[in-house]
DNA sequence: GCCAACGTTGGC
DNA sequence: GCCAACGTTGGC
């Protein structure tokens, strides 16, 4: 499949995981598990190596986006789903047929400042933005281009 | 803690 | 296949 990086956003609470706990880890790289939804999961199996990833903490004090990461490894099964003991255990899914997956995601970099979604909404490039729709729930996103463009600007402290 | 917006489940 | 009930997400 030919064709340029793509853009995604990702959700994850700070509380839970946060960008630093990424920028922490060795190889500053996780398997990104727990999705339990499956437009969600269809976005990361169509994710590719070197797709750039905004990396949103969600139930935060304020929302916000805090920096960039990326896609270092295709989807493969969430082993998580298999683990009666793990909160995201599922007891439908087959190991012959895995219903979840994870992408592995690599930081890239962290905002100076986080954008907070009261930010992100005074931007009118970003009307159309999935994030920003009311009642938008979806934890892994697509992010259009020129989205991409807006938010990486001002996440370098420019154009306000 | 509240609750609106969603997604899923299951009875029918 | 409909839809009510329920569970979850996530901003506020």
């Amino acid at each position: 499949m030919a064709g340029g990086r793509q853009y995604w956003l990702m959700k994850s609470e700070p509380d839970v995981f946060s960008i630093d706990d990424l920028a922490r880890l060795p190889n500053r790289t996780t398997s990104w598990d727990g999705v339990r939804n499956y437009q969600a999961r269809n976005f990361m199996r169509a994710m590719q190596p070197g797709d750039q990833v905004l990396f949103y903490h969600s139930n935060a004090n304020p929302p916000s986006v805090v920096g960039i990461a990326e896609v270092v490894k295709t989807a493969y099964p969430d082993a998580t789903q298999f683990n009666p003991q793990d909160p995201h255990y599922d007891p439908g899914s087959r190991p012959e047929q895995p219903r979840w997956d994870v992408v592995d995601v690599r930081f890239v970099h962290k905002f100076e400042t986080p954008l907070s979604l009261d930010v992100l909404r005074g931007q009118p490039r970003l009307k159309g933005m999935e994030l920003l729709r009311k009642g938008s729930r979806l934890s892994v996103q697509p992010v259009r281009a020129t989205e991409w463009d807006q938010v990486t600007r001002l996440g370098r402290g420019r154009a306000h």
